[in-house]
RNA sequence: GCUUCCUUAGCUCAGCCGGUUAGAGCAUCUGACUGUUAAUCAGAGGGUCCCUGGUUCGAGCCCAGGAGGGAGCGCCA
């Protein structure tokens, strides 16, 4: 019986019946009684199960005992049409092997649905499930997605560093790499620690960005994107917010503002339609077990442009509205989640994307306006989400630049290596960052972006 | 970090005004059933009522502190 394995996928897809086969997997579920056994198999390359039946001449019931929830098992046997009314084929199962047993007693999934809350304590297991295999086939379709997309646009993908040697890129507390020992650290003859002697001669941290670093590589190759592992040690507690997480930054030479929002928006309708299409059984599922208005949402935004507006703008609409918001809206703070909430689902009832807002709530490196007062920067804010895109035009001004880094006191001296972008050859310039679980989030129609990503790290949480 | 809610069986939850031996559904186990579809039916086992201290004749229930979790807010992607 040398039989290659077949995946659940192509068994449920084949057309070719009364054939042997031979399926691995993790069962979800047996019934029947002493004369015929129904096996449930799962193995993860599809949403849907297949059924084997094992009848008591060839399985006596003692012989199938470990064939239980959670066991993984090789099943070989004859495809054919199902007697049953459920499915449309099945296998007659010739012979079975527990490859590795699962305690009924102790093993923590059950049949039943259960809390996404308690799924996240075991979190090593629930992928397991119908809604973490769901999550977890979509949010791999949809990072295919990301380099499919920009590899038939001409971008190029570079790897930005995971650790970085500067503190001073502005997207937040970084995460500190040193291998000095935390008990005692070398000091200086004036008492602070030496990490002259440390392993990289310097104070390392986590990225927070790879903007700089992507602007670089923008600034000779053109049109570039990095997607890898970001890190903000913030003690942020929300439904949209992790310690470790994914992000795309495409940057693109010689864009400004508004082929920036063109990009953006041309790639994330790409991403939801490239999920439509390739994950619509897995979005079936999570449309009908969690939020049933998930399908119509993606389709939406893959059918209706963004609507793109000023911040001042948004600042008269969100003025004149009837609504009452708790935090008073004025130009020259930065909106709040009602404020943003209320454009996007309730006022214009799409995505927005929002442009030049006032310099001072802004990133140093964004370009100024001509009237002094407004960045081109632009975030990208969907329904349910939020803020899923931030990004700007780059300020390509050297002078300017500088002038913005001393008023905001960044230090221009840890960024001279940056700052040689504007001083030989700039050229206009504009990118901006994706954060990857967001996109996930709106995809999937998860409420928290805890459920994800397999291995969620935030405060106080870094199991597994 | 702030606000607020929650923590009772493996899971999801109920538990009245503080009062005898803490309950249900599902799961598990045992049995029944000739093709089941989250199978069904019958029975059984299963509890540190989150922890610590207090009030009380008596605490799952009231009070204080702590831990863990959810939601909202802030920071942002």
């Amino acid at each position: 019986m040398s039989l290659p394995r077949s995946t659940v996928q192509s068994l449920l897809a084949s057309q070719e019946l009364d054939r042997d086969v031979l399926v691995k997997g993790w069962v979800r579920s047996r019934r029947g009684n002493k004369y015929v056994q129904f096996i449930i198999v799962n193995d993860g390359s599809t949403l849907h199960t297949i059924q084997a039946v094992a009848n008591a001449e060839l399985f006596p019931e003692e012989s199938l005992k470990d064939v239980a929830n959670g066991a993984a098992v090789a099943i070989w046997g004859r495809l054919v049409a199902s007697q049953g009314k459920g499915q449309a084929v099945e296998i007659q199962a010739a012979e079975i092997t527990v490859l590795g047993k699962a305690d009924p007693e102790t093993y923590p999934l059950q049949k039943k649905a259960t809390s996404l809350e308690f799924l996240r304590e075991i979190a090593h297991l629930r992928p397991r499930t119908n809604t973490f295999g769901a999550v977890l086939r979509i949010r791999h379709a949809l990072a295919f997605a990301v380099h499919q997309y920009f590899n038939d646009h001409g971008f190029f993908y570079v790897h930005t560093p995971i650790i970085t040697g500067s503190d001073a890129e502005g997207a937040g507390q970084m995460f500190r790499v040193t291998t000095l020992p935390p008990e005692h650290p070398p000091r200086t003859a004036a008492g602070a620690v030496d990490y002259s002697q440390d392993f990289f001669g310097k104070q390392t941290n986590l990225t927070v960005s790879g903007q700089l670093e992507g602007e670089l590589a923008a600034m000779a190759l053109g049109s570039i994107y990095t997607f890898g592992p970001t890190f903000r040690a913030e003690n942020s507690n929300t439904a949209r917010h992790l310690a470790e997480f994914w992000m795309i930054e495409p940057e693109v030479a010689f864009n400004e503002l508004e082929e920036n929002m063109d990009l953006a928006e041309d790639f994330l309708r790409y991403l939801v339609r490239y999920a439509l299409e390739r994950c619509a059984d897995d979005l079936q599922f999570l449309n009908d077990q969690y939020d049933k208005d998930l399908l119509g949402r993606l389709r939406s935004v893959v059918e209706n442009d963004f609507q793109r507006l000023t911040y001042t703008e948004a600042v008269e609409i969100l003025k004149s509205a009837k609504q009452k918001f708790e935090f008073p809206v004025d130009w020259g703070t930065d909106l709040q989640s009602e404020h943003e909430r209320y454009l996007v689902e309730k006022h214009f009832e799409k995505p927005v994307i929002l442009t030049n807002y006032p310099k001072e709530i802004k990133a140093f490196y964004m370009k100024l306006d001509d009237d002094g007062r407004t960045v081109r920067a632009m975030d990208v804010l969907f329904p349910g989400i939020g803020e899923i895109i931030g990004g700007s035009q780059r300020e390509e001004d050297y002078a300017k630049l500088t002038a913005r880094m001393a008023e905001m006191h960044v230090p221009a001296d840890e960024l001279d290596w940056y700052l040689d972008t504007r001083r030989f050859g700039t050229a206009p310039h504009a990118g901006f960052g994706l954060g990857f679980e967001r996109l996930v989030l709106f995809v999937t129609g998860m409420g928290n972006i805890r459920d994800v990503i397999p291995f969620p790290r935030y405060p106080k949480n870094a199991a597994f």
